[in-house]
DNA sequence: ATAATAGATGCAAATGCAATGCATTAGCGA
DNA sequence: TCGCTAATGCATTGCATTTGCATCTATTAT
């Protein structure tokens, strides 16, 4: 059994425990998420896509990361952009660097979640559903390029 | 002298020294967003804007709140909407809990900038420019008529 | 005080991202 | 295989924001 077919498996079991209908557009949308080393745009995703289905339509794209996001299949990242990025939902609790020269991208962990539930949660009464740390500025490299 | 008249002067001054020419429309813009108690969006700026001036212009609202924000006059916020808030830049740090369920702000004190340039910054070699924790739940009040 | 000029504004049109209505197609359970 | 309903493709729309351009005005130099 290959990987590919096993990873086909894969997204199969996860929408069939989601309750989607197993399409062909949406295995493939949510296979180049896993596979797509995250932080994918919508139309990156579409540009992907439609090289293995040139005919899928740009709002199936929306349409499936709208059902991804709310059953939690995939979170969205809100970076210093007018539009969105997504990526499977991790495990380990992580956040991200935005560099505002290269646009590069650098992970971090940080179990913010936690204390923030510990803390905030019970002060103010709140229930905690998502949270999410967007940071912006320079890597080494443009911060030097810029002096 | 009223405090109207010196608030129109701390507005003057404020652009002054961030070299911007004082406008009858960008004072009224800063000074409604300063005196707005936090989290207006550009539309509601907009609104209050127009019953002092009604031809001022929705996009000399978003000119001048671009420029506010590249000069760190205010900030902008993110909550989970699809447009932006914005509240002048504050002396001490704090974030926002937004209900998903009747839109409330709930501000809440958190030194995330300082632990993260002690730690983050360092070890990843960043320059932070801008943090922004978002946070969605559901205050007291909504979760029990949830239930 | 006046003129010159660079920046700011109003208006209309354009843009970018995302969502939607509707006719058609295709999973999936019976 | 049939029938129901979700999902898709396509075109269009909606919303927030941006932009080009002519006009106006706050500021600087005269």
């Amino acid at each position: 059994m290959s990987i590919k077919t096993e990873s086909v498996q894969d997204i199969r079991k996860t929408l069939n425990v989601a309750e989607l209908r197993a399409t062909n557009q949406r295995e493939l949308i949510l296979e180049i998420i896993r596979h797509g080393q995250g932080h994918l745009d919508a139309d990156e995703i579409y540009r992907r896509a439609r090289q293995k289905q040139p005919h899928l339509n740009l709002s199936t794209v929306y349409r499936n990361l709208q059902k991804f996001k709310k059953l939690g299949l995939v979170e969205e990242l809100h970076f210093d952009e007018s539009h969105h990025h997504y990526e499977v939902r991790p495990s380990v609790e992580h956040h991200h660097l935005v560099c505002l020269g290269c646009g590069q991208v650098i992970e971090f962990g940080f179990p913010l979640r936690r204390y923030l539930k510990r803390n905030i949660s019970e002060a103010k009464d709140f229930d905690i559903i998502d949270t999410e740390v967007r940071i912006a500025g320079y890597c080494s490299k443009c911060r030097q390029s810029r002096k």
